[in-house]
DNA sequence: GCAAAAGTGTTGCACATACACCCATGG
DNA sequence: CCATGGGTGTATGTGCAACACTTTTGC
C-alpha cells in the first residue's frame, strides 16, 4: 500500500470537481423473511435474488440493488429496490456496511472476453464500485403477498449457490449482525405482524439462532425486556391452552439504528405509510 | 418520499454507464486520541479538526478527508487522510457509517453567493455527497509526535465548536459506537503502547465512558476477558507499589470489526508495517 | 510511619439456565 | 381423559457492583 504523503490536500473536500468518475455507487439490499422450508415444521431465514442478466456474473444470482439515484438517499434507494425487487413493505431497514475494496468487482471486459474465473483488472481499466448494503426485515404478514417475476427466486439463507461479486460473504456477514443484534436489540417482532404469540416470536429468535429456545425462559426474558404489551385478546381454535396476543411496544425505541436512532423510528413510519 | 416502481431494474447492477456522475464519494475519519486538557488530572478524548479552505462552509472546521480516489478501497483512504491529517500510524481503524442523505451538503453556489445560512438547493444544482466514515484510535504513544499544521487543530471531544456539515452528530455517534464497543469489545489497548499498566487501561475505559469505574472490578472484567498478558516487567519509579507492565494478547482476534473481521487484523498489520 | 496506589477477599444482588410442574383447550 | 402447547415455580449457578481490607513502594 503506497501513501501520498502530501499536505496539499488536508482540507475536507466533500466537493470535488471532477478526478473520481470511475468510482461509481451502487446500493443494495439483503431482504431477509420467514418461511418454511419443504416438509419443515420450524421457520428459517429466506431471502430473494435477482438473475444478473449481463456481464459480469450473467446469469448468476445476486442481491437486488442497482445503481444509486442522485435524487435518492441511501436508505431511500434500499427501500426503492425493495419494492421493486418484492413489491413488499419492510418491516425494518438498516445499513449493513459500505463495501469499497478495489477488487471486490472484476473487470468486465476480462468477463466478457475470457468468461474464465473472475481476474482483477488493471487499475486504468477497472470499473470501480463501492456498494453500500442495507439488510430488511420483511413481516410475515406480507411474506404471502410476494411479487412473482421470473428473474427473482427466495433461497434458504443457509441453501445459496455461489453468488455474484462478494455476496456470499455480504451475506454471512448481514446473518452474524443479525444473530448478535436480536439478542441486545428489539428488531424479532419486525419478522412478524401486528399482533402475535410469544411462540411464534421465539419462533423467530430460533429461526435467527439457529438453536431451539426454553420457551419458559424467553418468556422472562421478554417480559424482562418489557419489549411487548398484552393486546387481551387470545388466539383461539388450537387444540390446547389459547396463547396471548401481543403487539410491540412501539413507546420505546430500538437499540442501536446507526446514527440518529432516535429521530429514526418516526421517520421510518411516516415513510411506511406513505408507501 | 416518491418510489419509483418500474420492474425493468430489477436486476442488480453494480456495474453503470453513466447516469449516477452528479453522486460523489467522499471518505472521513474520526481520529481519536487521549490527551489531557489543561490543568486536569484525567485523560480525555481529543481529535483533530480542519480547517476548510472553500465554500461551503468555508473557515469552519471539518473532519479530515477527501474525495474516494479509484485506487485505493475505502479503508486505505480512511488510513492516507490519517496520515496526511497527523503523520501518525493508528492503533485501530474502523468504518463507521455511510451517510447519504440527499441534502446533508448544502448546495456552495448558494453559499457562495448568498453568504447566508445553509440553504438546501434543489436537484438539479445540488452537488451530491455521499460520505464514508471512519474512525481511528491514536496510541498514547504516538499523540507526542502529531505533526504541527496551520490548518489542523486538537479538539476535546466535547467542546467542539459548529462544525460543518453535519460532522458534530457524525462525531457523537462515533462516540456512541465508541462507548458501546470498548464494553464488549477489546478496542481500549488500542489507545496505548505495546506495554501499559492496568491503571492506564482503566483510564482509557474511564476517557471513553466518561465515568470512574472501581480498579478492584476493573481487574477482574480484564482478567476475565484474558485480553492482555503479564509481562513479568514493572514500573519502578513511582511513590507507591510498583504496578505490573501487560501487553495485549494478539493471539486473540478482536470482536465485531466489520465483515470479515478474521482476516481484517493480520492484514491491518501488514499494512502498519508497510507505512 | 504515612500517603497513595496496587492488588485480594467477601458479600449481596440481578439475572440466566435447567427442569419440574400445573393449566386450558380440542379431540 | 389424554395429548399438546401455554404458562408458573423454584433451585442452582454465574457475573457484576460495592466496599473492606492487605500489600508494597517513596518520602
Amino acid at each position: 500500500m503506497t501513501l501520498p504523503d502530501s499536505t496539499s490536500h488536508t482540507a475536507h473536500d466533500e466537493h470535488l470537481e471532477a478526478d473520481h468518475t470511475s468510482v461509481s455507487l451502487a446500493v443494495s439490499t439483503v431482504i431477509l423473511a420467514l418461511r418454511r422450508k419443504e416438509g419443515q415444521q420450524h421457520h428459517s431465514l429466506w431471502l430473494p435474488l435477482v438473475r444478473r442478466l449481463r456481464e459480469p456474473y450473467k446469469g448468476q444470482w445476486a442481491l437486488p440493488g442497482g445503481p444509486l439515484l442522485p435524487a435518492l438517499s441511501l436508505e431511500e434507494a434500499a427501500g426503492s429496490t425493495l419494492k421493486r425487487a418484492t413489491g413488499l413493505v419492510p418491516g425494518y431497514l438498516e445499513q449493513l456496511y459500505a463495501f469499497g475494496d478495489v477488487h471486490r468487482t472484476p473487470d468486465y471486459k476480462v468477463m466478457r472476453e475470457g468468461g474464465s474465473l473472475p481476474i482483477p483488472a488493471e487499475e486504468d481499466t477497472h470499473e470501480r464500485v463501492v456498494s453500500v448494503i442495507y439488510w430488511a426485515s420483511i413481516p410475515q404478514t406480507e411474506v404471502n403477498r410476494t411479487r412473482v417475476h421470473a428473474n427473482i427466486k427466495w433461497f434458504p439463507i443457509d441453501e445459496l449457490p455461489v453468488l455474484a461479486f462478494d455476496h456470499n460473504e455480504i451475506i454471512e456477514y448481514a446473518r452474524y449482525r443479525l444473530q448478535n443484534k436480536v439478542e441486545y436489540s428489539r428488531i424479532a417482532h419486525s419478522f412478524l405482524g401486528e399482533e402475535f404469540t410469544l411462540a411464534q416470536l421465539r419462533e423467530v429468535y430460533e429461526a435467527i439462532l439457529d438453536r431451539p429456545l426454553d420457551p419458559a425462559n424467553f418468556r422472562r426474558q421478554i417480559a424482562a425486556s418489557k419489549s411487548i404489551i398484552d393486546t387481551g385478546k387470545r388466539v383461539e381454535g388450537t387444540r390446547h391452552r389459547p396463547p396471548r396476543l401481543y403487539r410491540y411496544d412501539h413507546s420505546r425505541a430500538f437499540a442501536d439504528q446507526g446514527p440518529l436512532g432516535m429521530y429514526r423510528e418516526a421517520a421510518y413510519h411516516a415513510q411506511n405509510h406513505e408507501v
